[in-house]
DNA sequence: AGCACGCCGACT
DNA sequence: GTCGGCGTGCTC
């Protein structure tokens, strides 16, 4: 038998398959198993994608060295996928295929140099061992081993390292009967006290064996003792794979099924259909704030399983809290996997390992949940479809929602779509009948939609010295604080934080690679760029001038924290930005400590628009609703709406009336004005005109291929080039725009050259861009890259 | 991506 | 004569 493999090395020129003889002692090799093979000199990792009964190949063919896993990572499905989203999205097959499975899959690689002859063994190089080949740094060894290398006396042996294992618990196990273990009791000496704790323990408990080393440690059973138990063969010793569950120690009370309303029933039954017939189906259920979607969802899933059908539901990371994972868990219990970036390498392989040997079938995780190895799909249920967080922003760049609809189809069943504010993108499919419109108009519980007041700034009088808190929305903020509620105060603004500036010269300091400012780190007291990550300790003096007087430039939140505090007697406000929550679990930590009120403010940037409901808080204030308008993106208008429409739904329960507070320089802006009494249809028919006018997405699609190269007049020229190309192969209703380098110069010493196409029907785009690629790699050989991102999140 | 091979200039 | 720099080509 012959096994095409796809093999561990990202490039354009090993991007097909290779074909290997499957020798007979291994078994188990099948479509989807992981293995070793050798490749030229050295050994890779690689998938097997077909097997086939005679060879295609015409040359000498190798075989397969080893297979990695005992149980096949990838599914069938999973590797016809990978061929079809390479493809799509213009990478290469084993990008796509590494970024299915667990980062615990993924091989690591070592040369190890191995001495032949006695001679080279007895060199204090290797003092009889087999040494790594990167620990040879210095000129004389490189020089030696060389030499050893070419003369035969030493070799270098190519090693794959597999990185999963499992967590290995040791149990011991009874295999006497109960009188046996009295008897060895009774003949116990007198002072073989810890002996007798543990046969006692074996009589009295002679039911709850095998258990584990750690539960006889408890007892004060130390691991001498067991070792006498297990040579006198009272006791077993086995290791047993565990599953490392993080919340195993959480206690999940099961949650009683909560009775759907009307409009809540009428969507599931819908969904229902759907599930039962198979059907490919996407609805985009259009919810709004509170309608209770989420219950709908849960009753969907539950629906799925009894058709013996299993689910899959993404929600954006962010969302992805521990009450999100309770409300799940509560109804399915150990029915559900999680997969959340939260956890550790370990748990992430656990949990995966879980999915793919069947034991659970309900998953619910972030954007790469969507390649989870489920099988025998019966629905998935993206939440927040609208949230830029399920696209990911390096390659391979997927959409999750174009994949999921992938999946529908190979396991026909029905996609559901949910959100408050939906995509424009799908709101406008759901128009054409392209995917079915489900809406939820009313909030579930009857809960109140909070007061939304608008601040003009340009009317207003600021507090403080700095112009960002009006003298209104400080007394209001007063006001809350006083009788004891809480407060949420969003600051619009992408993190643009702690840059340091020397006050003698001017001089920002920046990244050497990248054109923009190095960011201070107050965790480890560094200098970072958050593009390349290259990193320096942080200067005391000015690198240019040597001055002294340098500042670091904190980040806006930590600015209005600080004026907040001089403003507000005793206030205690908890910050959440990129700078408090880059350690992992910050971002709980902060959200409970909010939450059981050790705070009267809550401030931060968008990433506290989602998260939690908080009982207390009932006031919201959006600092600054125009950032978002102001950056020069067609979509600025829809994400300050999904944005104001989230927060404003945060103020506000059913006992206490919630206040939201905007304060804008754009106080007559639609998307301001009707995220303000929430009304998303409205704001959909406008920004809609306003995206015709504009021959914006939706009424286009958009493609942004870079030209990258370290030269930039390379870069360029060749930019140009690729625009002269494109503008010749593609049809005349087709806009092809730039080329324009990118907003920051260069990026890791790299100059991005980037042309928008837009287009409405396009046969040979696909054909074009892959000839486009081809030909970088022919006539620029080395210095030029060309990427290609299918509806790229930021556009001009 | 690595790794080797080969060609050429520079240096014992 | 040999070391090492880089351009070129291949990996089943
Ligand atoms: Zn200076
Ligand atoms: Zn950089």
């Amino acid at each position: 038998m012959f096994a095409e493999v796809i093999v561990d090395v990202a490039a354009k020129q090993t991007d097909k398959t290779f074909e290997y003889k499957i020798p007979s002692e291994l078994k188990n090799v099948a479509v989807g198993s992981r293995v070793v093979v050798p490749f030229g000199r050295r050994k890779v990792q690689g998938f097997v994608v077909d097997i086939h009964a005679e060879a295609n190949y015409q040359g000498e063919l190798k075989e397969l060295s080893l297979v990695l896993d005992d149980q096949i990572p990838l599914i069938p499905e999973l590797v016809k996928l990978s061929e079809v989203l390479a493809r799509k999205l213009f990478t290469y097959r084993i990008s796509i295929l590494q970024a299915m499975l667990p980062s615990m899959l993924k091989a690591g690689y070592k040369k190890n140099i191995v001495p032949l002859t006695d001679s080279a063994r007895a060199l204090p190089i290797f003092n009889g061992k087999v040494i790594d080949a990167a620990t040879v740094r210095s000129n004389a060894d490189i020089l030696l081993i060389n030499k050893l290398l070419a003369t035969k006396a030493a070799k270098i042996d190519y090693v794959v390292k597999n990185k999963a294992s499992h967590k290995k618990d040791v149990i011991y196990s009874i295999s006497n009967s109960k009188k046996d273990y009295l008897e060895i009791l009774a003949n116990l000496r007198t002072n073989a006290f810890k002996q007798k704790i543990l046969l006692n323990d074996i009589i009295e408990n002679y039911e709850s064996y095998p258990k584990r080393q750690q539960e006889l440690a408890n007892l004060g059973i130390k691991s001498d003792v067991l070792r006498n138990a297990v040579n006198n063969n009272w006791l077993q010793k086995q290791e047993v794979d565990v599953y490392r569950d993080p919340t195993a120690a959480d206690m999940i009370h099961a949650s009683k099924v909560v009775q759907l309303n009307a409009e809540q029933q009428a969507a599931l039954d819908q969904i229902n259909q759907q599930i039962v017939r198979k059907n490919a189906k996407t609805f985009l259920l259009e919810g709004i704030t509170g309608s209770g979607k989420t219950e709908v969802y849960l009753h969907a899933i539950a629906e799925c399983l009894k058709n013996n059908k299993s689910a899959l539901m993404l929600v954006p990371e962010i969302a992805l809290t521990p009450q999100m994972v309770n409300q799940v868990k509560s109804r399915f219990g150990k029915d559900v996997a999680v997969l959340h970036s939260a956890l550790s390498e370990g748990e992430k392989y656990d949990e995966w390992c879980r999915i793919r040997n069947q034991e659970t079938h309900v998953v619910v995780g972030a954007r790469s949940a969507i390649f989870a190895p489920l099988t025998n799909i019966g629905l998935i249920i993206i939440d927040e479809e609208h949230e830029a967080s399920y696209k990911q922003d390096n390659t391979p760049r997927y959409h999750a929602r174009d994949v999921a609809i992938l999946r529908s189809e190979y396991n026909h069943c029905p996609l559901v779509l949910g959100s408050a504010t939906p995509s424009l993108y799908s709101r406008a499919r759901a128009q054409k009948g392209v995917y079915q419109l489900l809406r939820l108009n009313n909030r579930a519980n009857n809960k109140e939609l909070p007061k939304v007041q608008i601040i003009d700034l340009k009317k207003a009088m600021f507090a403080g010295t700095q112009f960002d808190i009006s003298v209104d929305m400080l007394n209001v903020i007063k006001k809350t604080i006083a009788k004891k509620e809480q407060v949420i105060l969003l600051l619009n603004r992408r993190g643009f934080s702690n840059f340091m500036l020397c006050r003698e010269c001017g001089y920002v300091l920046q990244c050497p690679n990248c054109d923009i400012s190095l960011n201070y780190h107050k965790d480890i007291n560094q200098m970072k760029c958050h593009y390349c990550g290259y990193e320096i300790n942080k200067p005391y003096v000015c690198p240019k001038c040597h001055s002294k007087h340098i500042i670091f430039l904190g980040s806006g939140t930590q600015k209005i924290q600080e004026e907040l505090i001089n403003m507000i007697p005793n206030v205690r406000i908890l910050r959440m930005d990129i700078d408090t929550t880059r350690k992992k679990g910050s971002y709980q930590k902060i959200l409970s400590a909010f939450g059981q009120g050790q705070a009267d403010i809550l401030l931060g940037t968008q990433m506290i628009a989602k998260g939690l409901d908080f009982p207390n808080v009932t006031l919201v204030c959006v600092v600054n609703a125009d950032i978002g308008l102001a950056v020069s993106n067609y979509n600025a208008s829809e994400k300050t709406f999904d944005l104001l429409t989230q927060v404003a739904g945060r103020a506000g329960r059913a006992d206490k009336e919630g206040l939201v507070l905007i304060q804008t320089y754009n106080p007559d802006h639609y998307a301001i004005k009707l995220a303000s009494v929430q009304d998303y249809e409205q704001f959909y028919q406008s920004e809609m005109r306003y995206r015709y006018i504009g021959n914006y997405p939706p009424f286009y699609f958009t493609t942004l291929v870079s030209i990258v190269s370290h030269n930039e007049p390379l870069a360029a020229k060749q930019a140009f080039l690729v625009k002269r190309l494109l503008t010749k192969k593609l049809s005349q209703a087709t806009i092809v725009l730039g080329p324009t380098p990118s907003a920051i110069g260069k990026i890791n010493n790299q100059y991005f050259y980037q042309i928008l196409v837009k287009y409405k029907k396009e046969p040979y785009l696909a054909e074009t861009l892959s000839y486009i690629q081809n030909y970088a790699q022919d006539i620029a050989k080395n210095d030029i890259n060309v990427y290609i991102d299918q509806e790229p999140e930021n556009i001009m």
